[in-house]
Formats: structure tokens, C-alpha cells, sequence
RNA sequence: CGAGGUGUAGCGCAGUUUGGUAGCGCACAUGGUUUGGGACCAUGGGGCCGGAGGUUCGAAUCCUCUCACCUCGACCA
């Protein structure tokens, strides 16, 4: 695997001497992403719009599957409507931008550029809603907030991201609660199967929940430095919002009521995930379900008769499924091609030279093991298919292993900061409940609650006391530091 | 917002201590030889040194201010 030292050649810093300095220079050296012109506000380069887009049209397609329709709300936001739940004002506030002129005319009323759409689409709920029979009302929206964040980093938080959010309305509190419970489903079903990418599921403790929340749950993903990543959130709001925002309907019984409330989002930070959990030192590692190119063909000696014919030839057999690309520029060697294909995370290189076509073979390499097979050229799209989809399962198992080899278990506090100094990750610990141990075991170690595991994945760890104090406890919990 | 760091060609850097008007590698362009793990030769184009002010005969280099970005903390998807 010894990569040779060259002068000329962009190294990536390794991910155990910087893991920070490798994330930033995996995403630029691979075109992912680039800074703009405004502090915190990235442009997302072709290549790392392609993988949004696929994890786009993966959940997209779920979203529709469970009865949702997408819509459009603007990105502007009179104050006046922001500042109806008070709990989400309060939240939101310090990160809120704000449109002041329009032209050269100041503003009557500021106009919030949205920080999350609840308090807009509210308004509007308020005005179409009137009878039960038009509940539930599933709605989504795939768009861009802005939050004026004082440190950022691409992906994992920026000025401005790209997101969905979800805002139903429901009968009553339990359907809400299933709605909420659902799409969590679908975001830890899609994060698993598609992004490879292993969750850890359950409710957010009350420091942590959304502004404005009756209950916020939560999946999160378990970094190579350790630290997790919350992947997506989905919030039962209650009556928070339908009450501030006076949505009220005729119900069943002929009486005025309030609906219940969700929400639920998923982000472009999933693609900093994505880079955290299965990148290497040689650079991107991509699911091939979200890899925008599957299988790149790297033609060898391509000036020589029939290479690049048969390069093509393969890729018109390889496109109708998978998404392929043919490298024939010339002037880069085979080797500098193979590095480059590397470093950007596709999944499968099929090399084809003079010596593979008179034995009738190809070479295909695969990114995760780095593992070479010469295989025949016949059926090869069978064959391609199938090391996909191995490549895709082996993805997971990897980042469920290493989540599981970076998880310990704590007793008290003395403990929990050696098993974190010793295997930085998450720590499973039991925990009282109380707001004072959440923000003790915060200030001493700098990890906070991710999340409460749901009952059916609640274990007890040991027998007795919170982490933190005497009191016994009630739930086990995950621990980490977290971006 | 607190601490540290960096701004010189598209990228990576040298030059700054000891001021004299900008250099290297890669990339790019053209031609040729190459091609199974980051090829080579030749030729060529491209920067006023983040910005402003000051000191000086003269500033990338010294001084002052400022801006941007990166990292680490505190806060948040």
C-alpha cells in the first residue's frame, strides 16, 4: 500500500497523524466542495452535488412511498411570524440572518432568510386547514436554510446547507408520534441500506430536543475520530406550533381543534458522514449506491489497436445498470488514472489492456479491500453487479465494526474519562435522568447524551447508579463528543 | 466569542531574520517519445506578493491598521 513519495503529487495528510487536516483535504482535493467568496457558505462542486442528488432521489423516493408530496415555501420570513413560539425564537435567534432593505428602502418589518420553515408553513397550514377530512396533511420540502454559524466546516456545519424538512399535520397526538417514529425509520432504513452508514437510534434528552419540541429523535453515526455525527432528526412538535399559529380545524366531533404537528429533516451533512465513516488515507471510500460513478474503465496502453474500442464496448455493456465512466484521456498514465479514481472514492476500476483482450478478461479492482481480480468478459455486468453489491455490504460491516470497537461502557465518572482518553467514541452509560448529570458529565468530559436508545434496545449495563450521582438509574444512554 | 496558525501563479511552497523591484515543483498549452500503480524530453503562457496606510532613494521583506481562510476550544443540524 506504500504510497511513493512524489513531488508533484497532492498527498493527503493522514487520518491518524490530523484527522481535521485529512477531512479538509479529502474534500478539496476530490472536488467535492469549495469555499466561496462568503465565510461559511461552500460551493458544492459537481462531483458532491452528484452524491446529494442520490441520496436526494433515496429518500425522495421513501418520502412518496409513505403518502408525502413534495412543495415549496420561500426562503424569506416576516419577523413577526418567526417570533409566535416562543421557545423556537429563543432557539433560533442568534443564527437567524435577517433581509433589512430592498433596494435602497428600508424594510417596514424585517424579513428572516428561514433558519427551518416550521413558523412559515404554519402560517399557511392555518389558512388551508379546516375539516378533519383533509387530514393528515404529509408534506416535505427539499431546500436550502441558512443559520449564521460562527465556525464551520463543509458538510458538517455550514452557513448554509441543503436539506428536506417534512412538516405533517395529524388527528391526533399518536398518530403524530407514529409519523414521527416512521420517518426516523425511513432515515436510519435509508442511512443503512444506501449510505452504508450504521445508526444509532433513540429520543434526544430535553437539553439536547428541538426549539419548540414535544420530542426530538434522533440517528447518529459514529465518526473515525470518534466523535458522532447527528444524522437526522425527527421531531413530534406537538401542539406547540397549531396552537401559536392558530391552526384549528372542524374534528369529528363538530368541535373546534388543534392538529398535531411533525417534523423531520436530513441534510447535506450526510455527505460528511459519508467521508467520515468510510474514508481512508488514500481518500474518498463511496457506497457504490451513492457513488455517482460505479465502475470507472481505465483503458492501458489506449493508443494501442482496439483498446479504447473495446473499453467503449464494455462500458455500452456496463451503463444500461450502472453508472460508468470511460477515463481515455491522454497524457495521464494508467498509474496516475488509478490513483486519481482512488482518491475520489469509485468503487470499481476495470482495467482493460491489449494482454486482457486476447485472453478475454479485464482486471477489476475494488476501492474497500483493495483487493485485484482478472475475471472474464463475459457476463461482466453480472460479475460488476454482484462485486457492487459486495462492496456496498462490506461498507456497513467495516463501519459497524469499527463503531462497535470505538463503544465502551462506563460505571462512574472516573471511568468514563479513561475509556474515553483510552478509545475515544461513544460510551454507553446508565443515567438518572436529571438535567444536573447531563451537564456535569458535559463539562468533565465534553461529551453530551446523543441519544436515550428506544426500550427495546435499552440495556442494563450494571447493576445501580447513574454515571454521575447516587440516584439510581433510569435509562442507559450514549455519550459523545459530538460536531 | 477566546487561543493558535496561514495569506506570494490554478495548486503546493521558497524568498521575509540581514529591504534592491519575484523564484521552484506540479498543473496548463504545443510538438515528440511513452503507457499493466502517480512517465519523459523540448518549447511556451501565467503572479506585483490578501487589502489600506506609513517608514525609505527603494518594501513581498520593516511598522500600524484591516480583511479572509484554516485549526482548536465554548455554542449549535
Amino acid at each position: 500500500m506504500g504510497k511513493k513519495q512524489n513531488n508533484h503529487v497532492k498527498e493527503i495528510t493522514s487520518m491518524e497523524v490530523d484527522f481535521p487536516q485529512w477531512y479538509t483535504d479529502v474534500i478539496s482535493k476530490t472536488e467535492l466542495v469549495d469555499y466561496s467568496p462568503v465565510k461559511g457558505f461552500m460551493v458544492i462542486r459537481p462531483y458532491g452535488y452528484a452524491i446529494w442528488e442520490l441520496i436526494q432521489s433515496a429518500y425522495d423516493k421513501r418520502f412518496k412511498e409513505t403518502g408525502h408530496e413534495n412543495m415549496y415555501f420561500p426562503l424569506l420570513i416576516p419577523e413577526s411570524l418567526m417570533k409566535k413560539e416562543a421557545e423556537h425564537v429563543e432557539g433560533f435567534a442568534p443564527e437567524v440572518a435577517w433581509v433589512t432593505h430592498g433596494g435602497d428602502k428600508k424594510l417596514a418589518e424585517r424579513l428572516a432568510i428561514r433558519p427551518t420553515s416550521e413558523t412559515i408553513i404554519c402560517s399557511m397550514y392555518a389558512k388551508w386547514l379546516n375539516s378533519y377530512r383533509q387530514l393528515p396533511y404529509l408534506y416535505n420540502q427539499w431546500c436550502s436554510v441558512v443559520r449564521w454559524e460562527k465556525t464551520t466546516r463543509p458538510f458538517l456545519r455550514t452557513s448554509e446547507f441543503l436539506w428536506q424538512e417534512g412538516h405533517t399535520l395529524h388527528e391526533t397526538h399518536e398518530e403524530a408520534q407514529t409519523e414521527t417514529m416512521q420517518m426516523l425509520d425511513i432515515y436510519r432504513e435509508i442511512a443503512e441500506n444506501v449510505l452504508a452508514m450504521p445508526m444509532v437510534v433513540g429520543k434526544k434528552s430535553e437539553k439536547e430536543k428541538f426549539a419548540g419540541a414535544d420530542a426530538t429523535y434522533t440517528m447518529e453515526a459514529l465518526m473515525h475520530d470518534g466523535q458522532a455525527l447527528q444524522s437526522g432528526t425527527s421531531h413530534n412538535l406537538g401542539q406547540h406550533f397549531t396552537k401559536a399559529f392558530d391552526i384549528t380545524y372542524l374534528d369529528r366531533n363538530n368541535e373546534q381543534s388543534y392538529p398535531f404537528h411533525t417534523s423531520w429533516g436530513v441534510s447535506t451533512r450526510l455527505i460528511g458522514g459519508i467521508i467520515m465513516v468510510h474514508g481512508d488515507d488514500n481518500g474518498l471510500v463511496l457506497p457504490p449506491k451513492i457513488a455517482p460513478i460505479q465502475v470507472v474503465i481505465i483503458p492501458v496502453a489506449q493508443h494501442k489497436e482496439g483498446v479504447l474500442d473495446k473499453a467503449w464496448e464494455l462500458s455500452k455493456a456496463l451503463d444500461k445498470k450502472y453508472r460508468i465512466k470511460v477515463d481515455d484521456l491522454e497524457g495521464n498514465s494508467p498509474g496516475w488514472k488509478f490513483n486519481q479514481w482512488e482518491m475520489k472514492g469509485v468503487p470499481i476500476r476495470l482495467e482493460i489492456g491489449p494482454r486482457d483482450i486476447e485472453n478475454g478478461q479485464c482486471v477489476l479492482a475494488r476501492r474497500d479491500t483493495g483487493e485485484k481480480v482478472q475475471v472474464s468478459l463475459e457476463n461482466i455486468a453480472e460479475t460488476v453487479g454482484k462485486l457492487l453489491e459486495e462492496i456496498q455490504q462490506n461498507l456497513f460491516d467495516k463501519a459497524l465494526k469499527m463503531r462497535e470497537e470505538k463503544t465502551s461502557t462506563a460505571e462512574n465518572l472516573d471511568d468514563f474519562k479513561k475509556k474515553l482518553h483510552e478509545n475515544p467514541g461513544f460510551i454507553k452509560a446508565m443515567w438518572c435522568g436529571d438535567k444536573d448529570c447531563e451537564e456535569k458529565v458535559k463539562e468533565e468530559t465534553g461529551t453530551s447524551i446523543r441519544c436515550v436508545p428506544f426500550d427495546d434496545e435499552q440495556e442494563v449495563l450494571y447493576e445501580g447508579k447513574c454515571v454521575c450521582c447516587d440516584k439510581s438509574a433510569e435509562k442507559m444512554v450514549y455519550f459523545a463528543r459530538a460536531y
